[in-house]
DNA sequence: CCAAAAGTGTTAGCTATACACCCATGC
DNA sequence: GCATGGGTGTATAGCTAACACTTTTGG
């Protein structure tokens, strides 16, 4: 694949978190490479003109197949050295059109549904995986950086805009779901009536008529998060829980 | 001035906020262009094989010999049309080597006492100020985004690590001054009372056997800052104020 | 009837906020 | 003695954190 239309210095990476409904897992590709088993995040360099923003959701795209999610921007990486290991630098020689060429890369951030996205390796990502963030993984080049920052910023933002966990739910959930959620991200466990009290304070959060069924014990009540009333109540700069 | 050794693609602003003991002001140049006064931030060009933290450093004395600043990165800017204005483009093509390329850039924040650093334009800035922040300023290129945005993520930043506040006050201090401090970088006032009993709490807030002199009023009581109480006291991550 | 998770209240200590007067100094 | 800013205390309301038992369902 000629590498014409691209801008040799510039690259994306994509820091992608997925909630599988009991812990937070990132998205990893294993490169195509020979002898060795490399994990690295998903990314690759920019195209001439092309938006940075576009940039990272195309090269996600190509690498895994995963679209349509949304990805921002949190921290750019240039050291020099960044790409040093011998093994990286035998990867970059067999895939880059100047493979001597200093890259600064633009590191993206999402937060997903691991189940709202199918995934397939393309490119030169021979595999696709959602590996469990309490677990240590060796990455290339300066991906652990990376992916550490991403993790660190990511949980700053959501101390200051906790509405971002509700896309991790789904329509209707339960506030033992909620709180789940609450625990993987904080990384501790929290008190249950504390919890409830401090969130159904929040009057976005509406209870539905509708209870879980099938389950072997009391079942929970469901309830739905609304946009409406969340906008209203916090035009501003308003927060409760953290 | 050849430009063989920079990089086309990829430049640094820097947003230099600094605090005169009573507002905070902006650092800006002024562009020397025929017939156009317009004001910019300082930025420019990386080099090739120039770690990103170093350009910006170094772009900053080039244009205004100010050194030794702390300066943090907070955003990569790189829509393909940032530079679109016809001054702009006009700009570009007097000074470039590849006006064509375009060129993302890494902006950096920084906040310190403007009495602490000379300045003298250089380069091609013809005129080196501190402009208020309450006064707008239409920059040039995509200028005005960058620099709300860097001032939106520092005082965010400044919520979490109020720390960064007491770099901006002389070694010893009035609470007085911190306040004036606070509120120019919060944009309201604050209640005195209210600030001393939260302030000294903070047993890094240590008063000195010293008082201010010479002035018509009652003389205030200096407090210095004391680092390892901080450091002891707040390894981790509590804060108090905001 | 047993297991399993849902759901529920109270208390004590702490924090934020609102608010008004006397004090020390220079001129 | 007067103008100026420094310095101080209290009361109230709201928040946080700790903690244990009853309820509802499926099997």
């Amino acid at each position: 694949m000629s590498e014409f239309h691209y801008n040799p210095h510039i690259s994306v990476d994509c820091v992608v978190f997925g909630f599988d409904d009991e812990k937070i897992n990132i998205l990893l590709i294993k490169r195509k490479q020979e002898g060795e088993n490399v994990y690295a995040l998903p990314g690759d360099l920019v195209q001439k003109g092309e938006d940075l923003d576009v940039a990272a959701n195309r090269v996600l795209y190509e690498l895994t197949s995963m679209e349509n999610l949304y990805l921002e921007q949190f921290k750019t990486f240039g050291s020099p050295d960044r790409t040093s290991d011998p093994v990286d630098v035998e990867w970059i020689k067999s895939v880059r059109e100047h493979p001597e060429a200093r890259v600064i890369t633009v590191a993206y951030n999402s937060l997903v549904k691991t189940q709202d996205f199918d995934y397939r390796p393309s490119s030169f990502a021979e595999e696709v995986l959602w590996h469990p963030i309490e677990k240590p993984q060796k990455l290339g080049f300066d991906h652990n950086e990376i992916a550490n920052t991403g993790w660190a910023m990511l949980r700053e933002k959501i101390k200051r805009e906790p509405i971002i966990a509700f896309s991790l739910l789904p329509e209707k959930f339960t506030l033992r779901q909620l709180q789940t959620l609450y625990e993987a991200l904080v990384g501790q466990k929290l008190d249950k009536r504390n919890f409830r009290k401090r969130m159904l304070r929040n009057r976005f959060l509406v209870a539905m008529n509708e209870k879980e069924t099938g389950v072997s014990h009391k079942p929970a009540q469901y309830y739905r998060f609304d946009d409406a009333i969340y906008k209203e109540d916090f035009a501003k700069d308003q927060w409760f829980l953290f």
